[in-house]
Order: C-alpha cells, then sequence, then structure tokens
DNA sequence: CAAAGAGACCTGTCTGACAGGTTTTGTGAT
DNA sequence: ATCACAAAACCTGTCAGACAGGTCTCTTTG
C-alpha cells in the first residue's frame, strides 16, 4: 500500500483513533511544543487520507485531552501541559461512586506533604511571598467564605508551583474540583470564629515553615492541615 | 427561554463544548454507572438540539477521556475508570518538553512509597501471593529484559491495587509510559549479573515486608528501589 | 424450547455546503 | 519606504443527507 506521508494503517480500531495516534506522531516527530501550529484539517484529511469529519473527530479527541487547542477559524496549536483532563478522570470517578472523597484526601496528603517540603526547599522569595499573601487575604476576608475558598485553593496551587515540579502542580490541580465540594462542608462545620481562624493558623504555620526553607515543618503541618480536615469531615459523614 | 429536556444554552465556547458539558451532566443527574448505556447519538441529537456531528465529536471528547466507551454498532457506555487519559497527558509532557523523567520519578517516588505501606497494611493474602509472585517471575526469567520489565511493571501495579485507593493505582498506571522508555536504560547499565541480582532483591525487599504486613519496611525498601533507579538514571546521563 | 434468520436500530465514514472567524495580501496615503 | 486599512484567501464550526457495516431483538422454524 502506498504509505505516503503518514497515511494511515489499515486494521485499526477506526479511523478516527488511527488519526489521533497520527496527529501525536506528528507532535512528536517534528518536535513541536506549545503554541506551533498544527496543519489546517483540509491538511490532515489530504495526508491522512481519511475524510474531514474523521480529522475533526480526532483534533476533538486530543482538544479533551487538552494536548491541543481548538479555536474557531485558527489552526490548532500544540497546547500547554493542563490539569483539565486530568480533573475530569477524577470528577468522573467521584461522580460514578468509582472513587470516595476520602480515598482523594489520602492521595492529596501525600503529594501535598511532599510539595510543602518541596517548595520550602525550592521556592523563590516571590513565591513565599506569595504563599503568605494567600493567608493574609484567608484571614483579612474571612466573613466571605467564597473569598476564603478561592485563597485557599491559590495557597495550594502556588505551593505545588513553589515545588517546581509540574508532575505535582498538575496532580495537585486536578483535585481541585473535589475540594471545591468539600470545602464548605469543611468551613460550615467551624461555627465559632477561633475555630475558623485556628483553620487559618495552620496555613499560616506552612506558610512560615515554607518561607522559613524548613522542610520538615512545612511536612509536619502540611499533614496536621489533612489531618484536621479529614477528622472534619469524617465527623460530618464524609459525606 | 424554552428549556426542553436538557437543550444547549446559547453563548457558551461552541456547540461541542457545551454538548459534552450536556452528556456529562446527563450521566450524573440520572446516576449513571459503569457500563449503563447513553442515549443514542440520535436521540441526543433531538434533545440538545444540536446536529450528529456535534454530537459525534462531543462523544469522541468524553471518549478519549474515558469516560465513555465507544464501540460500533452499540451505544456508548459509561465506562471505568482507566489511566488512558492521564497517561496520555503525562506522555505529552514529556514528549513537548515541558515535563523531566526525574521529575516523574520524584513523584513516582512520593506516590509509591505511600502505595507500598498501605499495601503492607491492607494487602490480602491474594494479592500478598500475586506480588511476590511477580518478584519470581522476574527472577526466573532474567535473561529476558522484555519479560523482566513486564513483571516488574506488573509488581507497581499490583502494589498499587493492593493500596486499596484506586486514585493512587490511577497514578501509578499513568506513568507507565515513563517507566517502559526508562526500564531499559536502568537494565542495560547493570551489566554484571550480580548487579541485577541486586535489583532483583530490592523488588523482593518490599514484597516480603508488604506480605509481613510491615509498612514502615515497605515504604523503606521502595525508597531505596527509587533512590538506586533515580542514581543509575542519572548516572547514564538522565536521558 | 432452542437456534437460526430477518428486520430494526445504531454507529462509522464520506461528501458537499455555508456562515462566521482569522490571517494574509494588496492597496493607498503619508 | 512605511504604516494603516480594506479585500481576499483561508480556516474552522455546524448542518444535512447518504450509505455501509456492526449489533440487538424478535420472530419463525426445526
Amino acid at each position: 500500500m502506498g504509505r505516503s506521508g503518514e497515511t494511515i494503517e489499515p486494521g485499526d480500531g477506526g479511523l478516527v483513533s488511527a488519526a489521533v495516534g497520527a496527529i501525536s506522531d506528528h507532535i512528536r516527530r517534528h518536535g513541536l511544543g506549545p503554541g506551533d501550529r498544527l496543519p489546517s484539517e483540509a491538511d490532515l484529511s489530504r495526508s491522512l487520507a481519511v475524510s474531514r469529519s474523521v480529522v475533526r473527530e480526532a483534533l476533538r479527541a486530543l482538544s479533551a485531552l487538552r494536548l491541543i487547542d481548538l479555536r474557531a477559524g485558527r489552526r490548532a496549536l500544540v497546547a500547554e501541559l493542563d490539569d483539565g483532563a486530568m480533573s475530569s478522570v477524577i470528577a468522573h470517578g467521584l461522580h460514578t461512586d468509582q472513587i470516595t472523597i476520602l480515598q482523594v484526601y489520602d492521595v492529596r496528603r501525600t503529594i501535598e506533604t511532599r510539595t510543602a517540603a518541596l517548595a520550602a526547599l525550592h521556592r523563590s522569595d516571590a513565591e513565599a511571598e506569595e504563599i503568605g499573601a494567600h493567608v493574609e487575604a484567608m484571614r483579612s476576608q474571612s466573613d466571605l467564605p467564597e473569598r476564603v475558598m478561592e485563597e485557599d485553593l491559590g495557597f495550594h496551587r502556588a505551593i505545588a508551583r513553589a515545588a517546581r515540579n509540574p508532575v505535582f502542580a498538575l496532580i495537585v490541580g486536578s483535585f481541585e474540583c473535589v475540594t471545591r465540594q468539600t470545602w464548605p462542608i469543611n468551613w460550615r462545620s467551624r461555627t465559632r470564629p477561633e475555630e475558623q481562624i485556628a483553620m487559618i493558623d495552620i496555613h499560616r504555620d506552612i506558610a512560615r515553615a515554607i518561607a522559613a526553607g524548613d522542610p520538615g515543618r512545612a511536612c509536619e503541618a502540611m499533614a496536621r492541615h489533612f489531618d484536621e480536615s479529614v477528622r472534619v469531615l469524617a465527623a460530618a459523614g464524609q459525606v
């Protein structure tokens, strides 16, 4: 069979999955990086010898995985690493009762005690600053739960970034959807102001340990944070 | 606005992403679980008031995320949790130089020291048996690198399963593509038989600690395993 | 009652068409 | 020669219709 360019091999599990593979290969073989443009749908249709429908479905699949960015009128671009796909997987697992929130928390504890330690070791001054700023914002807006939650999420994201390992950031980011569900439960169960302050204080301890460059203390404070959250969640009927 | 069924709201970032959301919602609202059937493309096309092309692209996107299974002639099924999507994300990150192999190893170390400890706590006898069998198979086929690698991968997967937390299994599974690349490097750098045996012995130590129900020793042995792998990889120019 | 066959249903793929973005080109003014 | 702006070329998003081939179901038959 006249193999011209990247013609799809027959016998595959469908033309679309073959096209997905061919387009991924194209990215790899041409050494494309984030922001680089892919061939147009018409070009791909020609070179893969399949209809534009098949190419479109393949591109849509890659877009769902966030390997490429699609936008009307423009050619597809290679995408930057993004936690959207992993996030969807976790959300699906939760919604279909294949995983539980406590299981996610166990993984988060494992991952984030490590990111806290790494952040303490690798953080720049600007990052220590940003992490502290999130805590300050939580404290100063403690009457606006919605805001406190956003700052809390930003706090954990910032620590993951400061750990300087995008894989950690990816995983932490993909759990954000879980936290958005459980955070209000956690907050509501702390009715007295001193309980809310205690929770924010743990965050401050983590931030200080990271700022001080003390991985052991950062890890220990993060562990306390998760133990506390899990305790509250379990008391509230784990939801 | 006449909301009939699950008609798509306008103003979204495209009909397809709206359809993806609507179909995900459908799964959630109807409490569908793995194996349950989705409506046909024609039904979805009608109820969402979009063309079949749009529905197909939406289904293809969900299929890429492994939230549903598509097969010719059959209706789409809700899928079981699967590491395929996360695996693609990691592979893409590596191929586009957005993450490095050592970064993946750092995450693996973090995750797998924990799965080893959890496996020691939660394993069934059958699971301890299976983990040990993988080690035995590595030892007895040590002249067939290909086989040793497969048993090694199975060993780590079995431990993740024995940890009884599918989220850990998901993450470990999604790193398998990395291991398949680095494993041969690791193996080739151990030219003398006693070096190869030493590597298998670490696996045996892990298996024994898990069988003995000793989380501390399991964690420590797994940590040794990763330290050793990273040392060899770094010596080989990290690749 | 079980197995084989027919029909309905469904998905995979192709073609052609058109609206509305985006990039490039070409033109004219400065 | 350069810059701004308008036109053209290009590209993606969506739709409609068509047909081949896989799957399920129900009925008929042995």
